[in-house]
DNA sequence: CAATATCGCTAACGAACATTAGCCAAAGCA
DNA sequence: TGCTTTGGCTAATGTTCGTTAGCGATATTG
């Protein structure tokens, strides 16, 4: 029920990361925002760094777990217009999580810090997402509903428009703005579908 | 010939901020870097406030600057091929200068600092690009060489992968690897004009 | 040539930083 | 029940931060 304060530190660590950046975020802010002071928070963790390292594990695993969620991961659609819904069903599910849009956030600003940080935008920016459509196209084109093509590229020209919309969805926090993001993310699947799809039977 | 101090300390600020951001970056490595001591900075710039908003503009003009040079900017492709080349050149362009490099670093940590901010990432990232395939793709399907379609979304599809690869490009410093990035662009430029582009006459 | 502006320096400021020491109450355990 | 761990606190440490004051040399200008 009541999250123990070691979990809720790194809860509000990684929202004022991705808001002021690590540097940006002192000590301090976090314990007050997990709402004990500064130096009692050394009772559950080392230095600010033991944080970073705690944060980044706990997002990688909260991040795979939930992008291979609900057991869904078995499942194949059988042409472009399923594939759409299930893409995108999953994608909004990413967009609006709080904690996975946090940490997209936090790891776009802290890449540069490591490569293991760089290695983790990497795989939750488009690696995870384009390798899943890989597989989807191979499916569908040895079901015959996909004309034969370069699956690789193929996913990467579906997933890339996608990751760059996401991005925006980030950097832009207005409603509407956001909205209509969602909307061209859409917009570009059907686009998709219809260019790269058989004709109809 | 020899860059004043004043400039100078832009560019050193620019390195500094776009490796280690700007929270992370404090004013006595900039002014060592630039070869003078902290306080002598403020003889050129009022706060650290105020590098950064020096910084912002300049590396505007010079992005821009560069994006638009070399007087190609009147030139139209007459058919995919011309296009991927001419793409490919401006893209190398910015994957390789420093400056552009750096700007784009910058852009990307200190994108939720400011709405400003966001939406010159925006702008360096996608919008740029994308703008200028769409006119592209428009002069081209007019002269027939291209077959109809959503101008916006094609240049969107083609313009991300694009996008997604120089980010990849900006994480990763191994000569290795960006040297295969560059490859990937390549295969995806050819990609995408073999499957949108008009059948050989 | 004298007056002034420019641009470097050192010294110093107060604030904020991450972190440590040590104290105390409550909880867990023997 | 007594002992120990847990987890909060305040006080304080030393460092680094951005910034200011003021000094002196050199370059610019009247």
């Amino acid at each position: 029920m009541e999250t123990s304060t070691k979990e809720k530190i790194l809860d509000v660590a990684l929202d004022l990361f991705a808001r002021h950046g690590y540097e940006g975020t002192s000590i301090d802010m976090i314990a007050l925002a997990a709402g004990i002071k500064g130096p009692s928070l050394y009772k559950h963790y080392k230095s600010k760094e033991a944080i970073l390292k705690a944060l980044i594990k706990d997002a990688e695993d909260y991040y795979v777990e939930r992008f291979y969620a609900a057991g869904d991961n078995q499942k194949y659609p059988e042409n472009i217009d399923q594939m759409n819904k299930m893409i995108f069903a999953k994608v909004k599910l990413t967009l609006v999580d709080p904690k996975i849009q946090k940490t997209r956030q936090f790891l776009t600003q802290e890449q540069y810090r490591s490569p293991e940080i760089a290695e983790l935008a990497t795989k939750y920016n488009i690696i995870l997402l384009q390798s899943r459509l890989k597989r989807f196209f191979e499916v569908m084109i040895d079901a015959g509903v996909l004309e034969k093509g370069h699956v690789g590229l193929l996913a990467l020209e579906y997933a890339a428009p996608i990751s760059v919309f996401v991005q925006l969805y980030d950097r832009f926090t207005s409603p509407s703005k956001r909205k209509n993001i969602m909307g061209y993310i859409k917009a570009h699947m059907t686009h998709f579908g219809e260019m790269y799809g058989k004709k109809k039977k």
